[in-house]
DNA sequence: CTGAATTAAATTGTGCGCAATCTAATTGCG
DNA sequence: CGCAATTAGATTGCGCACAATTTAATTCAG
């Protein structure tokens, strides 16, 4: 019943992220890595995939296609061929600017108000740190 | 920032299930339409639909797979041929039966105290509700 | 009754999420 | 140095979510 009903608030975001990012044709990941990439230009994959808890699975081909549009840029690193850094293009950075209306929109919509988004927030967040993987880094 | 955290609480609790639901091999999706089923036997595929908010084009193929493992089965209703009855086999109320102790288990793992539980149910069901796209039935 | 709309499912195509596997570069132990 | 482990990322395969299209059955207007 819990897990239900954050199930469908869950596709309920996404069917809004969805119209919102539609007139961009972006879904709503490749959003939260241009928004990573953003805030941090000097991302791997590796990095970004800790951020959004995403393995190069699933970033792999998003990144590709990403790039494929000249939003971003992927480059093998000198120190290490292993590794991929990534940043946003000129283009990435333009198309970037102009998304900056859709958190707001995004809030308009689910018509939260300031408390339930505080609760809800928190709550959000406790519980995806709670449940986090501890194989993922076992600092012991 | 509250889509990530819901976003990610999603993924967590559908990784448990992956996980709860591991031995039975059946995915969250899978999980869902065999309670549905269990609660009511003469669901069509609309009807399933409907209770998930999912649509044929999901449903198909994961009902056909659940038929094909013999646990759901699906007639072509005689008064009209376009409607699908579902419902479940013997085999698959008696794999339902084993599934009796998932629900507790995903709670205990969820570690949440019970004033959360309330509090996040609440949220994501006024939330869902709130944001149900009004095209679907527009009763008007 | 007949042909146009409507309806229920199925199908097709795209992208995400994730497990498992693969490749290539690097590290580290002898 | 040389070769076995490790590491970063890419690839493959499967299932879900969803838009768009298709198929077939039913309904309804003339």
């Amino acid at each position: 019943m819990l897990c239900f009903a954050v199930y469908s608030v869950e596709r309920r975001f996404g069917q809004l992220y969805r119209e919102l990012l539609a007139p961009w044709k972006l879904s709503y990941t490749q959003y939260l890595a241009l928004i990573a990439l953003s805030n941090d230009d000097k991302l791997t994959v590796g990095g970004l995939g800790e951020l959004l808890g995403l393995d190069s699975g699933t970033l792999s081909p998003l990144l590709k296609r990403l790039e494929s549009r000249g939003l971003v840029a992927r480059t093998r690193a000198a120190h290490d061929e292993r590794v991929v850094q990534l940043g946003l293009t000129d283009a990435g950075r333009d198309l970037y600017a102009e998304l900056d209306d859709v958190p707001r929109c995004f809030g308009d919509r689910t018509g939260l108000s300031h408390e339930e988004y505080v609760q809800l927030l928190a709550l959000a967040k406790t519980l995806s740190a709670r449940m986090t993987t501890h194989k993922e880094k076992e600092t012991d």
